[in-house]
DNA sequence: GAGTAATATATTGTGCACAGAATTCATAGT
DNA sequence: ACTATGAATTCTGTGCACAATATATTACTC
């Protein structure tokens, strides 16, 4: 058994982001310390902790004496994730060295197609999703950028569970990515940068009529 | 005496940020938590949570079991954020309302103009600049992206004290957030998004050579 | 019966204590 | 003198307890 070697109130955070995305939690809902604490087999003080972390992503919102809530979801937010998404990933792909992408490339256009059957669960195709958009930012230098990217998409999470088994729009996403390696390979940088800015709003348009 | 009504973690967080500012904690150095738990008068815990939150802002790096150190700085993580920072309040001001910027315009031209003095507190400075950039982002009604701005920019305080006393950009920082203004006025957003980038990237520039 | 005051209950915010890990210091051995 | 080993110390990570605040319930008046 392999020990874990990590402060509890990021492994904590890591479980509550895993239940988010699973659907676990009501948005809106207050959360109840001591009764989530026992349910994780931790007090009170690590998961606070947590708490804060996930509250400080935008994942849960603090009301001083009345403690956390799971923030609400609406449309208008989603929008507004997005937006900061597609603007934040389009800096890191823009200032990547652009030989590096032109090497990845090919690599991003086998897993675009590669995409995983619809009727996969929606873990793994979020997973899929994830690693591909990863590879693609993982030429930038901005370490900074990275990780404030990761922590924005954190704050997604809670609207995943609302899009599961929505099948249709992956044959157009898939296209999407193939689009944006293609033009990497073709070694326009800018035209990528477009492209992947593209699919942020048609996948937001996308997504947006699921979404209460 | 006005009681504070808000979490202690929240003050705490506050008044590090101030002090941080006025260059009291060098980078690089641990946090002793002890210690600083009881110059501020109030116990680890809530300390300890402003420092996670400060953590999940870049601030302050943790390691486990060696507790939490303020992050070093270096020229490549300066402007890392000036980039993020850059890109984020261009998409905040191409999204916001244009006939409110026009609105405004005149009002952020004046405060262009009323430069404080060179020789004024770098606090009143800050404060000065600060204040333009956030009557600049009034309009953008994506409160996420406003949030994410504020916090990005929390990140950047720790260098804020190696530029105090740097008097000659001042004059070029007024230009250029007066060309801004002028640019809306005249209703050219467009314009005025790419005048804001460049003040930043020149912003970045001139304060390079301040920094080890 | 509705509305308000008073009480009881539940839950958070903060302080405190202890165990365990990391670092420092001392000591012994080569 | 230098390295290595081990003890002592410091400090973090976590659990726990109490006080303050918010919520729910009851009692009471009109």
């Amino acid at each position: 058994m392999a020990i874990e070697r990590r402060p509890l109130r990021e492994q904590i955070r890591e479980e509550l982001l895993l239940r988010l995305g699973r659907g676990d939690f009501a948005a809106g809902t207050d959360v109840n310390e001591a009764a989530l604490a026992a349910e994780l087999g931790v007090s009170r003080t690590p998961l606070r902790e947590a708490l804060i972390t996930l509250a400080g992503e935008g994942v849960l919102e603090s009301n001083q004496g009345r403690g956390f809530r799971f923030a609400p979801v609406s449309r208008k937010e989603f929008r507004e994730l997005c937006e900061i998404v597609a603007a934040l990933e389009s800096l890191a792909l823009s200032t990547s060295d652009p030989a590096y992408l032109k090497e990845i490339g090919p690599e991003l256009l086998r897993l675009a197609n590669d995409f995983p059957d619809p009727v996969a669960e929606q873990q793994v195709i979020e997973r899929h999703d994830d690693e591909w958009h990863d590879l693609l930012l993982s030429g930038s230098s901005n370490e900074r950028l990275l990780d404030l990217i990761t922590s924005v998409k954190a704050g997604m999470r809670r609207y995943a569970h609302l899009l599961a088994g929505y099948d249709a729009p992956l044959e157009r996403e898939a296209a999407e990515h193939c689009r944006v390696a293609e033009l990497l390979v073709a070694g326009d940088l800018a035209g990528a940068t477009e492209a992947l800015r593209d699919n942020w709003v048609n996948g937001m348009e996308r997504m947006l009529s699921r979404i209460p």
